[in-house]
DNA sequence: AATGAATGAGGGTTCATTCAT
DNA sequence: TATGAATGAACCCTCATTCAT
């Protein structure tokens, strides 16, 4: 019943392939509007501007393409912050840009906030997938930060999920809530956060 | 839909006020198993053993009575936590117990943790009311700390959406997902993580 | 998921009752002229005057008030025989008015016939419990008649459902497609048939 | 919907037809699994192995086809049947080797038994060519062995639908049911009971 | 002939809410 | 207050059939 569930609706054609991405597409709209339970599948295909049999040409079920747009994303996201922090210099440098660039996705991605959210409940293996997905990324960069001295030793693990839940809930505030506060302050002032803790700069 | 019509249905006998808190007592159950979606009032009178009509005669709406009960709850979870922390010596401990204080809580009641998230949907006033109180102690805390020296000065509202951001999701990775870590350690970790920072402790 | 289904969809007042009898009484009309699978639930409440979601505070599903359909007019049709036979004088009479009874029976109720033909497919526990008992009656008639000497002895399971099958059958051809011939007639012929077979009667 | 509109559908070249008959073996499958509202055209074709579209190259409709099938079937039963009893000595031994030979027709085939029991609601006019030619063959048979004298004159249009009721009954009891007794002992209870009645053997 | 994508009417079922008692 | 029957809008999904390639 959860069985890889890859049923034999890929499309064979390219036309095949085109619906399937437009329905992909206004998927991510109607989900990031109305949240899963609202949402409608005709609210889809209308969107799509395609019939409403043609939703079960290509997917399962409401269900199935609300999983395969949370790994989707998942996806993009990982990788548009991947490749804006691919040349920084060193891992803090990297951690500033990292955040920055993940607040500035959500702020252009506003659904996408609201669909991995409600996936904890609806998909929760693409929701799961998603978060050990990103900490398994930070944790890396903790890791090798460590190795070559950057950082402190201490428990990675634990602090990739720290630090992945400051970044989700400023993301949140500060691009769901309130987009007055440019990222780059936000990013910048939580990097400091990370790289110098709350201590006094100069204790006596 | 979202404004809290602060409904004339407020019992006036003592029969009443018990039937009213079987209702919200059986829709913590009810909402925490099922989320807000598939929870159905049906489902939620049941649980508390009275007539379906019974259920208008106390609140307007499934709207209403879920607005009530993450209000109920986001108080619950302040004051739990507050009194936990109140004996703390300093702010740092503070911080450390009220850490272990949250995921303990979280891991009492998982159901209130879903219905928060689910809040920011469904009753979003009630979510953000719960999220600002939230930070707000936070904030008020920080800044008296900074006050005190004990801390640095900075921009503790960022930063207090920060620590908050950390402890929600740590309370979902080591209270939902995984309960074998004891909480006093990750609370340990992550109070030293925003201590000392990531800084190597004794650079040259 | 085929436990009992007594579901807790009783009626409990009188005008529930009512309602559900309605509906029941509804559903015969629409699955004798439609057939279970082009009767629609729809359908069933415009007959009964009733809403289309009151259907559903008393049977779970379509196939549900199938299946007490058929049980309910496979208990009617067998007593209205049994009333009708009740005063043979002997096994042989008594399976002649029986016969008469049933075909005179179908007359009146066509949809019946229907119903039970698909029960086989769609309620095959109430179709063959309904089969069961059928034969199971003729069977104790079959051995009664033969302790008493009234016929000789053999096989008697098979041959009731022999007799059962020749009732069934003809009920078709001379009350579904043609109802020419008076039931008594049939009845007659198929009576000498059995008490006699097709032995010439004096051979030599 | 009901007229045998022989369509302008038949296939012209060798491959045409192969596929043709593709298609019919398994809508005999698919039919007598699912019966007929239950089968998709899909499933046909999914079975045939080929594409959806091919369907309605050879078919009008799920109903020609299953129209087809079951005039396909009726002939193949009769014929199996007539051959098996060619060679019987006496109308009797005629009787009992048919009978015989239809039960184990239908242990080999039980979609067929489903299939023309749906025939009636669905294509009622190959339906009743089905049991009308059945009959008609019991029919002449019983005429000629009353010529013949070897059983006595009486209504052979009612007797010859009686036998035959018979036998589809105990079909069901016996080949669908319940296979535990061979065919060769049902057809000889019944056979002796259409020869000889339920009169004691030594009448006084 | 064969393919497979596209269509959309149709129907079963749910459930928040209302209402008569 | 409490009950439970009644309501009907809403929505997911199926699948026979058509059509462009």
């Amino acid at each position: 019943m959860n069985q890889v569930s890859s049923s034999n609706k890929i499309p064979k054609t390219a036309r095949g392939k085109r619906t399937r991405d437009k329905l992909l597409r206004a998927a991510e709209v109607e989900f990031g509007e109305k949240g899963f339970h609202e949402a409608a599948v005709s609210g889809i295909t209308y969107r799509a501007g395609v019939a409403l049999g043609t939703f079960y040409t290509y997917f399962e079920s409401k269900e199935e393409i609300f999983q395969a747009l949370v790994s989707f994303m998942s996806h993009r996201a990982r990788s548009w912050i991947a490749e804006r922090v691919s040349d920084a210099p060193d891992r803090l440098t990297a951690e500033q840009m990292g955040l920055e660039a993940y607040i500035e996705f959500v702020r252009q991605h506003k659904g996408i906030y609201r669909i991995i959210s409600e996936a904890e409940f609806v998909a929760n293996d693409a929701f799961r997938e998603h978060y050990t997905s990103f900490a398994a990324a930070y944790r890396a960069n903790l890791e090798e930060a460590g190795n070559r001295g950057q950082i402190r030793e201490g428990d990675y693990d634990t602090w990739s999920w720290a630090i992945m839940g400051m970044a989700v809930t400023l993301g949140m505030r500060y691009a769901e809530w309130d987009e007055s506060i440019p990222p780059a302050q936000i990013a910048q002032t939580i990097t400091d956060l990370i790289a110098n803790g709350l201590r006094p700069l100069k204790p006596k």
